[in-house]
DNA sequence: ATCAACAGTTAGCCTTTGCTAACTACAAGC
DNA sequence: GCTTGTAGTTAGCAAAGGCTAACTGTTGAT
């Protein structure tokens, strides 16, 4: 079963979270995204199960080749269409909200399309 | 409460038929969106409840002032998107497509983007 | 007049995804 | 060696939004 939009963004977040601190935990995860404990568990184990993500017994997450490889997908998702936003005149923290919404539901092709726009404008 | 996405989804569809026809049931907006009737069933109800339709006792729908007004906007959100999209050479199928999410979840600040854009470019 | 088809509703199930309350487990301080 | 704080888990609630099964009610054909 692929990953709904909320495990993209909680598999986004801790790319995100392991490019700026050696070690991510569940509680870095929960604080960052300010979602409760209970709720960042339950996500931990479905993308663990997934196979996206590991945990060791410290609690330390780590992410497989898998989860990195679509992590960083979802990431550049997110910064094209920032940066397509911005383009277009939108504030950058209003585009980074709305690119936040939009990366989970836009198709490869408009994606695609917005890499090549911005590549040659 | 405001609407929710699946409650613009509906209210755009009905806003969609009522151009096309005289007369719309909740069956047609079932076929139309390939949904159950007592999904529409249920979402007819909560618009009715809102004040964006009402229903009269032979079935057929309408729009209020206020559910047309914001059924245009969600429309036109639509259609602005959809354009967006075409312009960046993304398939017109697709492109829809993708508006159909995109429409839900963007900010007015990068519709407006969006438009200025069109209209100058 | 009866019976079938069609439209709509009711009841209730399932999944997703947030939450709180309350527990466990471990490490550190005094 | 207790006690406290921190991290994580378990149990279970709630809302949203899809579904099926089964009912009601109207209309049209025979």
């Amino acid at each position: 079963m692929p990953l709904k939009e909320s495990g993209e963004m909680y598999l986004e977040t801790i790319y995100v979270l392991c490019q700026k601190s050696a070690s991510v935990r569940s509680i870095d995860v929960a604080e960052y995204m300010n979602f409760s404990k209970p709720s960042v568990s339950r996500a931990v184990g479905l993308l663990k199960e997934k196979g996206y993500i590991t945990v060791d017994k410290d609690g330390t997450i780590s992410l497989t080749a898998e989860g990195k490889a679509l992590a960083q997908n979802i990431f550049e998702r997110h910064t094209i269409i920032t940066k397509m936003l911005t383009f277009l005149g939108v504030d950058e923290n209003v585009a980074a909200d709305d690119a936040c919404r939009i990366e989970h539901v836009i198709s490869p092709e408009s994606f695609e399309a917005m890499k090549r726009f911005l590549k040659k404008k």
